[in-house]
RNA sequence: GGGGGCGUAGUUCAGUUGGUUAGAACGCCGGCCUGUCACGCCGGAGGUCGCGGGUUCGAGUCCCGUCGCUCCCGCCA
């Protein structure tokens, strides 16, 4: 291979083949840098030594795949390039034969910021260099150790069906017409979660599936529609059992992708905990700068704003801004829904800034205690509210302050979520996680009764801020099961036509079960430190889920369509 | 559905206050070159300045619209 060849080799005779990444012309003798996956060595053609291949040589252009016989050789001492790890040697050409040319290319391999439709047409191209060549071993060697570590924990791959049923809960689905059964749909399933419930009810104590997911919702860079889970499932489930599986995993992964060795077990932190602190269900917990609370400090202020307030939170931010700035961060926290971002800024000579401070009593200031130099930074809102912005604050200022150390990994199980969240544009409950979470033992009998504050048995993974993955006990008890459907707004007639096969099967001996899934691409993103998914995806869609390679989705046939039962009412104007 | 950014040669970019024939590097084509390794040297081709409209004596530059890409909000059980 084109990476391999050492001193240690000089004398060996043996055939290389490759991409030409660079050739340098001198006229006579010619020198091709040969590339494959393992790396480059430096080709010499030399005239005198092989004139027939010095025939071809002057032909050769960028990315001609070539093979290429003869000596490896020792360079000499004012040749060697110590900047390639081959650079002590070369291969003296015997034989060359030009196996495949390419037309000049739509983008260079050693360009950087290219766009990336032009990449993402020319994938195949794309995939040649570096960047995405690291990406997708890490990922594969990722999912390998994946494998092998639940395998050697006793569980099963069981596949489940990619035309499966359209359920109308959660996010939209794609669909999939039936021609032998016409005006009838597939859905392609966002999850396989009532599978794998099925499977324990089948009687597999212990099932996983690296299975692929979709999800009909617009795109980020942190989101696809299509994506990769790691998905388990357990009977008699034991969440010690589970944590522990997953916290050896990550282990494993970590120490044998990036030699980085993770400290186990992991913290705990629940919902309502982290919410308080870090004013979100995801925290980063890389960096302090955590929320606090003056909601007590100022009740009845003399600031209407405060006073009236469901919740008055801030940060205590390690330095001092000056009005344009902090009018910058009051934009950003007026895109998470702020309707203003008041403050309090104590210079370093101990002088006080602020709009509210001729409000604030000596004892809500005395209580606040701002420091010298420092910038207090409040919402004051309903609680969740509150969170929104100053979670989001927080990020940008952890950011922007330096605070983040980029080798560290922070890994977190966070517990305890909400159950239900209330839906003001459809004034109705749904399900935080999804609607076949466990309450937690003490809401089991009454968590209808009070939907907001029910808590589920739920976790989370997250990883420097990141949700890498989460899970659940589930529901086993169909009478259970039916009344957070009833919560749902599901009506029973819904309830039947959607879930019926799930009702009847948690009818007929279900264990308790519970599980856990992960987003292989996100976790790939994390561990190769990239902050795109499509850079750790071989194929991937463009941010309006199309794709510029193939020119997916496409029209069909008139045909198709017939066979289909179809009509195309609203066609989309071709672009 | 909404907001921000970007769009100039095959690619990555520059382009001043609105002013002559829109530039550079790499790539491409031709020539020279026997120790280069981002080879070097000489020459050349290559542009609907995303698209449409407007203002102006004059628009890559200003204005309006539109399209594409991207980041974010909504949405994503």
């Amino acid at each position: 291979m084109c990476g391999e060849p050492r001193l240690e080799h000089a004398g060996r005779t043996l055939t290389l083949a490759g991409w030409t990444a660079r050739r340098r012309d001198h006229g006579g003798l010619v020198f091709v840098d040969l590339r494959d996956r393992t790396g480059i060595t430096q080709l010499v053609i030399n005239p005198e030594r092989a004139p027939e291949a010095a025939a071809l040589a002057g032909d050769i252009r960028n990315e001609f795949v070539l093979q290429a016989s003869g000596q490896i050789v020792a360079r000499s001492a004012e040749t060697v390039n110590p900047k390639m790890p081959t650079g002590e040697v070369e291969l003296a050409v015997d034989k060359l034969t030009i196996v495949s040319r390419s037309t000049p290319l739509p983008f260079q391999l050693d360009e950087e910021n290219v766009d990336e439709t032009l990449r993402l047409r020319y994938r195949w191209l794309d995939l040649r260099r570096e960047k995405l060549q690291r990406n997708l071993r890490l990922r594969a060697k990722m999912v390998g150790i994946i494998r092998r570590h639940m395998e050697d924990a006793g569980f099963l791959d069981i596949q489940t069906p990619i035309l499966y049923k359209s359920t109308p809960e959660g996010a939209r689905d794609f669909v999939v017409p039936s021609r032998l059964h016409k005006g009838r749909f597939f859905a392609l399933p966002q999850s396989p979660q009532t599978l794998k419930q099925l499977t324990m009810i089948g009687g597999f104590d212990r099932y996983y599936q690296i299975a692929i997911c979709f999800r009909d919702e617009d795109l980020r860079a942190d989101r696809v529609q299509e994506l990769t889970q790691l998905d388990v499932e357990m009977s008699f489930p034991d969440r010690e059992v589970l944590f522990r599986l997953m916290e050896e995993m990550f282990a494993a992964i970590w120490l044998e992708c990036l030699g980085v060795e993770i400290s186990a077990p992991w913290p705990r932190m629940t919902f309502a905990e982290a919410d308080r602190r870090y004013g979100s269900d995801k925290p980063d917990t890389r960096f302090g700068l955590e929320l606090e609370d003056a909601t007590e400090v100022t009740r009845g202020s003399e600031f209407g704003v405060f006073a009236g307030a469901e919740a008055v939170r801030f940060l205590r931010v390690p330095r001092t801004y000056s009005r344009a700035e902090l009018g910058t961060l009051e934009e950003l926290a007026k895109e998470r829904g702020a309707k203003g971002l008041a403050y309090v800024v104590r210079d370093e000579s101990g002088e006080l800034r602020s709009p509210i401070a001729k409000f604030l009593s000596e004892r809500e200031l005395e209580a606040l205690a701002p420091k010298a130099g420092e910038t207090l930074l409040f919402a004051a809102d309903t609680w969740e509210a509150t969170s929104r912005v100053l979670g989001h604050l927080r990020l940008h200022l952890g950011r922007e302050l330096g605070l983040i150390d980029d080798a560290a990994f922070t890994f977190l199980w966070v517990t305890d979520f909400p159950m239900f969240e209330w839906d003001e544009d459809e004034q109705r409950w749904t399900a935080v996680h999804h609607p076949f979470t466990r309450p937690t033992d003490e809401w089991r009998e009454r968590f209808d009764e009070s939907p907001r504050d029910a808590l589920a048995y739920a976790y989370d993974i997250i990883v420097n801020g990141n949700e890498l993955g989460g899970g659940s006990f589930r529901i086993h008890e169909p009478d259970i099961q039916s009344r957070v459907f009833d919560l749902l707004a599901l009506s029973e007639v819904e309830q039947r036509a959607q879930f019926g096969f799930l009702l009847d099967a948690l009818a007929m001996g279900a264990p308790p079960h519970g599980g856990i899934a992960l987003g292989i691409d996100r976790m790939t993103m994390v561990l190769a430190g990239e902050p795109n998914l499509r850079d750790v995806i071989a194929f991937p869609k463009n941010q309006a889920g199309l794709d510029p390679m193939s020119g997916a989705p496409s029209e069909i046939t008139q045909t198709q369509l017939d066979e289909l039962g179809l009509t195309v009412v609203a066609p989309e104007e071709p672009g």
